[in-house]
DNA sequence: AGTGACGGCGAACATGCGTTCGGAGGGGCC
DNA sequence: GGCCCCTCCGAACGCATGTTCGCCGTCACT
């Protein structure tokens, strides 16, 4: 079979993609064929065998529109919409993420393309006020996306809250005997030595992301 | 009028958004009915209305499936798919990228949220190897985004081609009299210093961005 | 009680839309 | 020519689906 599309199937091929782009649902049989100037639906349907046969599209049968394109050109990535719960590593407390996510709707959110927050399901975002993370290659004004964790291992870079100064930083954790250490990733600042009872873990860091300005 | 919608209209918006995500087309009616566990299709057909009229959906009339929801939670980021060309700064050439897309499509590409690349067209992205740009916060591993470009004003970075030596790779530029520096964001390393001639700009810094492994 | 807005019901209607079918050119092959 | 396979036509068929319409119960207000 001839494996590589041309003309007519390439054709709406590409038409798929545009009307969907634009219209947000697939086009019916007959949209197609307007859009393509094809003059019958059942040449369509013949070139949709076609194409489903290639493996380059699904149908659902008996359904209108059950149109889904497939393959790297087609299957959109997932999108996941992060909440963006403040600002972190100056001070102001962020407020712990719920899991009740309804009534969230007007919170502030980010969409990234679900690879950035991999298999993780409540995962929020922070914004990064300063530099104590320079060297992990996390700047000011990035973006951190953190799981919810009550605990972490040694190394990890974790969200902490620090009950006796009343603020939330983002900082490398290490449970070092009766003590924790809280480093931060910039050799001009000094690491944090707490007690572990004055530090509450908030979350995990899974990745960051720097917003192109 | 009630702008926040409850009950009803609250469940048929989820359920709107879980078919859509699902099926990757919109649900007809009578799937909402059924999905929703609504006793006739004309109360679908009245809580649509409701909606629409609240604006948080679109409805193309007449038109089977023909629902778009609107809104933060509803509006896809648009998603580009920039072309991966290949591997910069440790000695293998990367081809141009050429105007004519046609039959790229069988590319490696990466997908991401249209603010990684705003504004620009003809993006093309190269995995980063070497630790050569790591104080502009760009590590091995990374992928960066780069739109053609044949000049650069001093200080950008920009992938360029070293005749002489049949490579290419990423760094500051910068246009000293007679000769091109080449410096690396990594103070371990020495800039590069080289002629004019010997240089040809391949493409303009526009983002970096980390992959979450 | 009367009234009117609101949400819901169920049936019927009119179209949208996928599918099917007989048929017709146009190669490639014997 | 005769025979298959691919592609395309046009029309008809029939289920899928959006829409309409009359009617009902509830609630708030008068």
């Amino acid at each position: 079979m001839n494996k590589d599309v041309s003309g007519k199937q390439a054709q709406i091929l590409e038409f798929l993609r545009e009307f969907i782009e634009e219209k947000d649902y697939p086009p019916s049989i007959r949209d197609i064929q307007e859009g393509c100037a094809i003059s019958s639906t059942s040449v369509v349907d013949y070139n949709l065998r076609k194409l489903e046969d290639k493996g380059l599209i699904r149908r659902d049968r008996e359904v209108s529109r059950g149109i889904e394109i497939l393959g790297a050109h087609g299957r959109r990535p997932r999108i996941v919409e992060v909440p963006m719960l403040g600002t972190i590593a100056a001070g102001q407390p962020i407020p712990v993420p719920t899991s009740d996510r309804f009534g969230n709707d007007s919170d502030e959110t980010v969409a990234v393309t679900e690879d950035m927050v991999r298999g993780k399901s409540n995962v929020f975002a922070l914004r990064v006020k300063g530099t104590s993370m320079i060297e992990d290659l996390i700047d000011d004004g990035d973006i951190v996306f953190l799981e919810p964790a009550a605990s972490a291992t040694n190394g990890d870079r974790v969200a902490v809250w620090l009950k006796d100064r009343g603020e939330v930083t983002l900082k490398r954790y290490y449970h070092e005997g009766t003590r924790v250490r809280l480093q931060p990733a910039n050799s001009t600042m000094e690491p944090i030595y707490t007690a572990p009872e004055n530090v509450e873990i908030q979350g995990k860091f899974i990745s960051s992301l720097r917003p192109s300005e």
